[in-house]
DNA sequence: CTAACTCGTTCACTTAAGTTAAAAAATACA
DNA sequence: TGTATTTTTTAACTTAAGTGAACGAGTTAG
């Protein structure tokens, strides 16, 4: 569990043992049960998610209706919009499966990060990271079909396929339910 | 021009007289073309743009079809991909305007923030708030039907509509050139 | 144990986007 | 200015997603 995240942040900066140290004694860790909400649309937070195991999604309620636009699983790290621009959220926040994730607060990353430069260089970089990739993956949806998107999916997330809930999918595609099933019945025809 | 970039600047650190003569010598302003094409898929580049005036955009080209994903106008910021993960290209940026840009490359960059921490504070909170706002954006793509992209489009950047011809808008949009005149159509009959 | 729910699938029908083609309008440029 | 080129619109037809409803399997709760 801490050599997931250890090994995480090794991928941007090298931390000493007593940094390794400083980060563990700030005790972030948090076992979460499947369905257990972490934000409500409309409420304000000042916490930021690393998934460190297990699955969690951003979804909306519109017209009553359930739309998961987004899921993070292991090595995921997640700062919803609300604790960026300090409103209240427009999105849900919840488990998919039991997780363990690293929750932090903004105001602790800033004490953090204004004391210790590399970790400010490794959030730059990271965010840095996370938007180029956010603007292809929005650009790959743009362009390509219900149909597209999901065998993108089969190839890119094969594990999502499997531990999500097919409704969740669907509205992840951009589609309804019965929309997914057809096209997973269309595709199977198409095989054989 | 100068001031458009400290204005923006101003939004997120305060900066001496000195510091902004520093920036300012960097010579990094470029006056360009409508038409010009900034970087090339396949192309490997160290470039990323700030437009201080007019507007950039992104495009892919897919079984010979022009696919624009995203354009950036005055005060947005852009690092491509390919410069994040030191790949080629996936896609091309052009002008679609003249336009003002300021350039700069990824290793001025690091330099520049390495030596002032005040900069690497600026581009970590600017990310992170990109970011954020792309996720939304990319939400509520998912969620919403062309003709409600198309309306929301209306209300959020009127200006693109004006600016840019239509077959770049309606990829933009996520469809066809004759599906977005078709949907338009439809609108203004049923205002009537 | 059964009633109530949730989830995935199927079906018939509606609606709108994709496709192909052609014409009309706007723009560039020689 | 007139011609070429690009852009936008229109139309007819095809395809696939949305909608509303129903069914069975699996799960949950009383």
């Amino acid at each position: 569990m801490e050599n997931t995240l250890f090994d995480f942040i090794s991928k941007y900066i090298s931390l000493t043992e007593e940094e390794k140290d400083a980060i563990l004694s700030l005790d972030l860790f948090r076992f979460l049960k499947k369905g257990t909400t972490l934000l409500e649309a409309g409420q304000k937070s000042k916490n930021s998610y690393f998934v460190l195991k297990g699955c969690i999604r951003i979804y909306y309620i519109i017209d009553g209706e359930e739309k998961t636009t987004a899921f993070y699983t292991e090595m995921d790290a997640l700062t919803p919009h609300c604790v960026i621009n300090k409103a209240p959220s427009e999105y849900f926040i919840s488990c998919v499966e039991d997780s363990i994730l690293l929750i932090s607060n903004s105001d602790m990353e800033a004490e953090i990060n204004s004391k210790f430069p590399k970790f400010e260089l490794m959030c730059r970089i990271l965010s840095e990271e996370l938007l180029a990739k956010e603007r292809v993956d929005f650009d790959a949806f743009k362009t390509s079909s219900p149909e597209q998107r999901y065998m993108n999916l089969l190839q890119k997330r094969p594990d999502l396929i499997q531990r999500v809930p097919q409704h969740q999918l669907a509205s992840f595609l951009g589609i309804k339910p019965q929309s997914l099933s057809r096209l997973r019945a269309r595709l199977l025809e198409k095989k054989s």
